[in-house]
DNA sequence: ATTGATTTTGATCGATCGATCAAGTTGGTG
DNA sequence: CACCAACTTGATCGATCGATCAAAATCAAT
């Protein structure tokens, strides 16, 4: 054996993903991770490849700590529409200050990658595709439960919550009008 | 007087535009568009200033179109929802070859750019938010008419369609599921 | 203490970026 | 026709980018 490494991988990568989701992957510099982790370029190149490999760490990263946080909510809440109603209010509005409210990095990702790139661009609509068979899941679930009612379309009903949370984060970042964001929230999925 | 200038400034204009419009203001290099209007670079910048300013341009001519398209779409219809469905399916189904239907500009830029870049951070919100004041009256005008029920609030009504236009706009680009969407776009405004 | 595999370091490479400018070209004007 | 303001051209500048690599530093194993 020989020589261990000085950083923190975790710590590291959580710095990187704030980067990325805060600036974007163009206008995030290789230098700008470099000099906010303290470390030098060998030693990011050795530890996490290049640029484009060290982004797709931070999209698993984001995306297991959303589904995490989803979890989360789901099991502190009585029905499944209350949990979703609550992860969002609390991804979108009860924001933690390392945290970026406005902008989803997988929909950031789609949104600013083009064909170069492609297995960022794919990785990250992956992720979301995954989120929304999730949505599915609970959709039925919750029909099961009698908490939503059972003629609603489990699909078209997962696919309306992707596009409306899509929606609220690109409105937010428009207009920082929370309170009205508050109120479409609570208006999420029919009432049972 | 002396030489004149050889380029169609429209047409320049409608092709900087489009570039940007499907690959983002970084990502799109000013050789890029001298390449694509067979300009060079100083011609360019006589004419139409530095990238930042160029790009202001295409704001505004899209910001423009998108205004010039939904009045188009008002005065083919018998009521204003039903003018704003169709704009709605215009923008983001039926969509000419030339045309990016799953990228908005404006939310395009407001996503992409950061605090350097704070004035054209600001033209697009201003635009956005512009539009939003149109919904605002399309939707008073509409209770007037009857054809929305009266004691809808107006500006919450008009920020849920601006939300659910930008939401449904993502899915597009996350999942290009366009049966889904047309149904979301024919549940937009509530039946009168 | 010595060794040697592993990691860190800092300089540096080639490419590309936005932008500038002097020189060349054009065409209306007198 | 000759002039000259306006426009075009192509080279080029300085900065920054992602990435590489030889040399120095580090620490477990012997």
């Amino acid at each position: 054996m020989a020589n261990v490494a000085k950083f923190d991988r975790d710590e590291v990568l959580a710095k990187a993903t704030w980067l990325f989701w805060s600036q974007g992957f163009q206008a995030t510099s290789t230098r700008d991770i470099q000099q906010a982790v303290n470390m030098r370029p060998g030693s990011m190149y050795a530890a996490f490849g290049g640029k484009a490999d060290l982004y797709r760490l931070a999209l698993e990263n984001y995306a297991g700590a959303m589904t995490r946080l989803l979890d989360q909510h789901l099991e502190d809440a009585d029905t499944i529409p209350q949990g979703i109603r609550a992860f969002v209010t609390r991804v979108l509005l009860d924001t933690n200050c390392d945290e970026v409210a406005d902008v989803c990095l997988l929909y950031r990702t789609v949104a600013e990658l083009g064909e170069d790139q492609a297995e960022l661009l794919a990785c990250a609509r992956e992720h979301l595709q995954r989120m929304e068979m999730r949505l599915v899941e609970l959709v039925e679930e919750a029909k099961a439960r009698n908490e939503l009612p059972p003629e609603q379309d489990s699909k078209a009903t997962a696919a309306e919550l992707q596009s409306a949370i899509l929606g609220m984060r690109a409105y937010l970042r428009i207009n920082g009008n929370r309170t009205i964001v508050q109120k479409m929230i609570d208006g999420l999925l029919p009432e049972s």
